[in-house]
RNA sequence: GCGCCCGUAGCUCAGCUGGAUAGAGCGACUGGCUACGAACCAGUAGGUCGGGAGUUCGACUCUCUCCGGGCGCACCA
């Protein structure tokens, strides 16, 4: 609604600037007041005319305003200041409005934004590699990514959710050499030689499954974790810590297992592969299921494998040199690579570039960046070549689909997509710039632009939460303000141990507040994890995404002030004068339609605050639109916590239920009714559930 | 050495394309439950927006510089 009128102010602005001055403005400054009493809407735009028109600004303020006169919506116009416009809005009319707007995102009529045509995007996100278990950082992407979905699809976009799976990297093949050489928990029926065979791991991830049926609350089973702690093994090892320290001989021996491995990985058919594909689709497996619990969902999960086996590189190998992005370097420390400039850099013509990226190394292996323009180049429909798809998982409503070298007949569209987002963090921002730069090389201008790296910085733990949970922490570290998480050394907090305390500690919660009631007694499982999930989504799209988080659980089990459950207690607040009142929300709005004079509730001093909760009430698109143009989620966050402030205020001030006057309860009602609805809308939005009680 | 990010109240962070007296949460201190449930509300204290210069009618916001912190700059992914 607001931001209608915001646009409806625009062009009549823009009209009367054309007529008076015969002014023609690219863009016209518009702008919150900081007050209600400088009015809804504001513009210094008279500042801006006053060189261009050699006049005062006041004086060219009291210009404008007097032609702006009478404007449907609007009460009227003045000047403020040294030159400001204010605008302020037709009180009733913008109520009653912002009453009948609508309460699905599905229903595109009204008040859905529409930014042009609808654009197809392809936003990638999570994409841990599948060699162990999802920690934090991992929790902060895939939130991230995963409710900037949600925001594209309340614009009308349509959107396809992709996780990228390396399941043929360095990270797996470390815990390959791992589940190979270095001793595994004792399976009963399986020797010392079996263990490091693909017949003994099968074995093994058999025995921790029927372990973790036995005793599902222990995680320490779950096959995830098991390569977690493995996976810390293998890099001491590596380290030759653990076995005979400083014995170079057997650290380069280390690193050729290592290499071997990974090599016989990415080339397929042989016991390593198959040791791999066992190990990343049963860590995989994990990852779903953990961020899941968080209502986090795939529609396609492309690997590695499948780009290097279905020869994605060769066909991007092609294009690149037809098309000069790549070179063959003859001399310098690139001599026999193929390489490309990187972005920004300045190269006299015939001037031998040393610092250029290479993407075909000289004993002709393609690097990461070249496998990842590859793929690039399929997200945009640009490679000529797609992948084979095979149903992976099932969802309540969907099928997650994953890539394979022959796939089913019948399978979903994926790829070819208008606009891409990639949710990675800030570390990566070099490479990404390299795979953007070789797109516009290519000519493909449109695309470059459209593709986004949709960065965000690591979440760190801080050193107290780092001795807390026992690791090891030295003097210079325990001087920082955060310690950076490492998967390498097993050093962070798990996403399942986070999410299972959050839980347990929303639990006692409700226990001890009795919640819903003693009859109730068996919703307050399902409520605790509402509340749990909400407030660690919250917890992660508070902060901007360039802010490092410092991890503490102080902060993310806090339930108060700037959380996810305080919004959620607002719901439930509003939900239950509905019950006690013995109506609903949907009847109060239609009881409200019918109600006249209701002008008399929005003017004087007492009447501002239920105006202001209105006001960004309405403020709904407008926010939706900031948040997509500025890939920022955490503006629709402080937009929902502001709002639900607001609603505890109005709450506080103005008890409905014994409310005398009948018209101004039906006004208190359809107040309450709307603040609901964009409470629940808005959460939604960022994947927050409502609970019925708490 | 080069590039990117950050520095705002005791702590953790907001501050829309430069715009009106710089905001919130936590913490501290006061006060408010026989109430639509206090996971709440009201109030008080607390800031040379890291330092300096510049652009501008106007700078937390843009430019430069310095200081402090973080992260990248592989024929690793």
């Amino acid at each position: 609604m607001y931001q209608e009128l915001q646009k409806r102010f625009e062009q009549h602005l823009r009209g009367v600037l054309a007529a008076k001055y015969d002014l023609q403005l690219d863009s016209i400054p518009l702008e919150i007041p900081p007050d209600l009493k400088f009015g809804e809407l504001a513009t210094p735009i008279a500042f801006e005319l006053a060189r261009k028109l050699r006049k005062a600004p006041r004086i060219i303020a009291q210009e404008i305003v007097a032609a702006l006169a009478g404007l449907e919506g609007f009460a009227g116009f003045e000047v403020a200041g040294a030159g400001y416009i204010n605008a302020r809005l037709e009180r009733a009319e913008a109520v009653r409005s912002t009453a009948g707007s609508i309460s699905h995102p599905s229903d595109k009529s009204k008040d859905v934004v529409r930014v042009g045509h609808p654009v197809h995007s392809l936003v990638e996100h999570t994409s841990i590699n599948p060699n162990k278990a999802a920690h934090i950082g991992h929790l902060r992407n895939a939130i991230l990514g995963d409710t900037f979905v949600r925001l594209l699809r309340a614009a009308g976009q349509k959107v396809d959710v992709q996780n990228y799976i390396d399941n043929t990297g360095v990270q797996v093949a470390d815990v390959v050499v791992g589940f190979l050489h270095l001793e595994q928990s004792g399976v009963p029926g399986v020797s010392a030689e079996e263990q490091h065979t693909l017949a003994g791991i099968k074995k093994l991830m058999a025995y921790l499954a029927k372990e973790v049926d036995k005793n599902p609350s222990n995680r320490e089973n779950q096959f995830d974790y098991y390569c977690w702690y493995l996976y810390a093994r293998v890099n001491n090892w590596y380290l030759a810590l653990d076995v005979i320290e400083q014995d170079q001989a057997l650290v380069a021996k280390c690193k050729q297992i290592r290499l071997d491995v990974l090599h016989q990985i990415e080339a397929g058919n042989n016991e390593f592969a198959e040791i791999a594909e066992l190990v990343s689709t049963a860590v995989l497996q994990r990852h779903l299921d953990t961020m899941l619990r968080l209502d986090i969902e795939y529609d396609f999960l492309p690997r590695e494998s499948e780009i290097l086996h279905l020869k994605f590189w060769e066909a991007a190998f092609e294009k690149l040199k037809q098309k000069g992005v790549l070179y063959y370097e003859n001399e310098g420390k690139n001599k026999g690579c193929w390489v490309m400039t990187r972005p920004g850099a300045e190269i006299a013509e015939g001037d031998l570039n040393e610092d250029a990226k290479v993407i075909v190394r000289s004993n002709g292996t393609v690097t990461y960046v070249g496998k990842d323009i590859a793929y690039h180049l399929w997200k945009f429909g640009l490679l000529g070549k797609d992948f084979g798809y095979k149903p992976f998982f099932t969802y309540p409503k969907h099928e997650c689909w994953i890539s394979a070298e022959q796939g089913v007949e019948a399978h979903p569209q994926f790829g070819g997509a208008q606009a891409i987002y990639n949710v990675i963090d800030a570390r990566q921002s070099d490479p990404q710039a390299n795979v953007i730069q070789a797109l516009r090389g290519m000519g493909y201008t449109d695309q470059a632009n459209r593709y986004t790296h949709f960065s965000y910085e690591m979440v760190a733990l801080t050193p107290r939460c780092a001795v807390e949970l026992g690791y090891e922490v030295s003097e210079e570290d325990l001087k920082r303000p955060y310690i950076e998480v490492s998967g390498r050394k097993g050093f962070g907090v798990k996403a399942d141990d986070l999410i299972d305390k959050l839980i347990a500690a929303t639990r006692a919660e409700v226990d001890a507040r009795q919640t819903g009631g003693a009859e109730a007694e068996a919703a307050r499982p399902r409520i605790a994890e509402q509340i749990a999930i909400g407030a660690l989504r919250y917890f992660m799209l508070k902060f901007t995404r360039n802010s490092v988080i410092a991890f503490d659980f102080k902060d993310a089990l806090s339930f108060e002030g700037e959380t996810g459950p305080y919004i959620q207690y607002a719901v439930v607040r509003a939900r239950n004068i509905f019950r006690k009142a013995g109506t609903t929300p949907e009847a109060e709005l239609a009881a409200f339609a019918e109600l006249a004079g209701i002008h008399a509730y929005l003017e004087g001093d007492a009447a501002e605050d239920i105006w202001a909760l209105w006001l960004r009430a309405a403020r709904r698109t407008l926010v939706l639109e900031q948040c997509i143009a500025t890939s920022e989620p955490a503006h629709l966050a402080k937009h929902a916590f502001q709002l639900a402030q607001e609603f505890n205020n109005f709450y506080h001030k103005h008890h409905i239920l014994t409310e005398e006057d009948p018209a101004r309860k039906t006004f208190l009602l359809a107040t309450a009714a709307v603040a609901l609805r964009e409470l629940v809308l808005a959460l939604s939005w960022l994947g927050i559930e409502s609970p019925e009680a708490m």
